[in-house]
DNA sequence: CTGAAAGCGCTTACAG
DNA sequence: CTGAAAGCGCTTACAG
């Protein structure tokens, strides 16, 4: 037997459709003891509304839409839980699309999207200002996510990798450390190039007499373990490695450790992450820590604020969360 | 300006909105002319079907919910990322809903995905035989992932812990160990009776003769490191630690190092799940793998199955997604 | 307060 | 091949 209908409740109750609808949708425009009469019925036949229907005709899906690179690992697992919990306490449902290989298949989810959502959460590598113009229905709320746009057209929201960053190397320049050598990520990489900004602004202002060495690698730890072996053949050896994030700084401690080096004592290491196993390194490793769940949830606020309030709409508008430095054995004073 | 309607291309066309449908559901009923004229002011109009009229008229909403306990950590992270890409490439879109605290959240959350999805994927502590009677909505094809339910009304899917930790059991058995103690998980959690269930038919089949032993655990890495510490105080002390999640093994690992141990030498260590950590402890950890991102990818291919067959609905089949040993480290020969 | 009716944007028999 | 029309299940002015 089908799904009982709006009009299937009205027939139970003995009312007309319009009430129905009335009543369920907050019971104004109908008296207590009607609402009551229909309330029941609808329980008695496990009436559902029917989501399409209403979305037809309220052209509200109350639902919102998260096109992300891709789903896989710590980075992702805590955005979207960040999301999807925040959705949920606004009563919203949470439509995922992930892993578009190129520009083209994110626009094609891009389009999939339309009509289906109310609101869009957008973190892609393919989002340039192009390619949103060609690709986002207009009109259709949006928050971009960690984005290279740096345009002033949509509602945007970031880590601040800059900050993050200079706070690593306030902490190594506090210990006294002065020759700090830093870990580069993949070349384009937006969270590499701006935590290597923060790297120069910091040291530049802090220690302008300390040299800025950097050393290329991918964010994997390969590179990072690659690294370390230039970091050993550096003379003077570097008191300090600052990796753009925690993977390279992982393959940096052992590549250093395997070389016979004491850390923090003969040089100190920092990441940038705090992934979970940076804990569980020897020594534990000191890092940037970043809350990806509240990057999520405040996105999802303000693409909530967008959809409570069309019409004034800050676009352009930029927000930051914040990072913040954890301190673990991989550094210290060199004394001690 | 509102987006394009059918009835918009159909004026630019000059056709019948009809047409205009029939067109762009495959071209046929349609010369091939006509058709390229409705191709091309469609994509002038810059026009795509409303999905909702489109799911209230055909009623499918090509779309499938993914009900979750949760989203955070490796297992979710991975499940999910399967999940979707096999949705992706059946042209679904993905609905998903996690962190419901309780048995109502779940339920509620099950209504709201009514008429929104055609199909569910559920996965739930609260899943029992009751509630999916009282809250699935019936004729809703569905797939169960991971539950406790035996009955046979619906297709289910599991990691097989079982098997994966009989691997585990006849693997240190091969290494000459003869008195393996396990670390248990969480009382009544599944996945933790499975794994203690294979070490104990294992055991009981292949070394009848080597004792069982049980330590209290509750997959923290702390219950882990607290077993340890009473692995150590045993006489005669066990030759090899069994534990049923990776993180207890971690726990448990550091406690022996920390008394002197030698991993493996003295006592071979392993674990279940092959977290990302499991490779960078020391020593590296022997643990069993299961290809969670396979469990989603099959899950969807289950329901696919029956979304596109709902008439020979196999209810009630089971299937199971292998684990694997990874040996490392942490499990050698006693010698060495 | 209540109901009849229009209409949201589609698809699909049904005629022609 | 093509179009007029019905209808999917709702909500919401509009009357009464």
């Amino acid at each position: 037997m089908p799904a009982a209908t709006i009009k299937d409740v009205a027939r139970e109750a003995g009312v007309s459709v319009a009430s129905v609808s009335r009543a369920l949708n907050g019971g104004r425009g109908v008296t207590a003891e009607t609402g009551q009469r229909i309330l029941e019925a609808a329980q008695r036949l496990r009436y559902v509304p029917h989501a399409a229907a209403r979305m037809l005709i309220t052209r509200r899906t109350n639902t919102v839409g998260a096109l992300l690179p891709d789903l896989y690992g710590e980075f992702f697992s805590e955005l979207i839980r960040g999301i999807d919990l925040a959705a949920r306490s606004r009563g919203l449902h949470l439509l995922v699309s992930s892993s578009h290989d190129d520009a083209e298949a994110a626009a094609a989810a891009l389009r999939a999207m339309q009509g289906r959502v109310d609101g869009l959460l957008l973190m892609s590598p393919h989002a340039d200002a192009d390619f949103l113009r060609q690709n986002l229905p207009q009109n259709l709320p949006t928050v971009l996510i960690n984005t290279r746009l740096s345009g002033a057209d949509y509602c945007a929201l970031s880590v601040d990798n800059d900050g993050g960053a200079r706070l690593m190397v306030e902490h190594l320049l506090s210990l006294g450390r002065r020759r700090i050598v830093f870990i580069q990520g993949p070349p384009g990489n937006r969270d590499a190039t701006q935590r290597e900004l923060g790297y120069r602004e910091s040291l530049a202002s802090h220690a302008p007499d300390s040299p800025m060495m950097m050393l290329r690698g991918d964010f994997s730890e390969e590179s990072g373990y690659r690294a370390g072996h230039q970091v050993l053949a550096m003379r003077p050896r570097p008191d300090a490695v600052f990796a753009a994030n925690d993977m390279m700084a992982i393959g940096c401690l052992a590549a250093l450790r395997e070389a016979g080096l004491r850390i923090p004592q003969d040089i100190a290491v920092g990441g940038f992450d705090d992934v979970p196993m940076a804990r569980y390194v020897t020594p534990p490793l000191t890092t940037i820590q970043v809350h990806i769940a509240e990057l999520g949830g405040q996105a999802m606020a303000l693409l909530g604020e967008q959809l409570d309030h069309p019409d004034d709409v800050r676009a352009g508008s930029r927000r930051r969360v914040d990072a913040e430095l954890v301190v673990r054995a991989s550094s210290a004073a060199p004394s001690g």
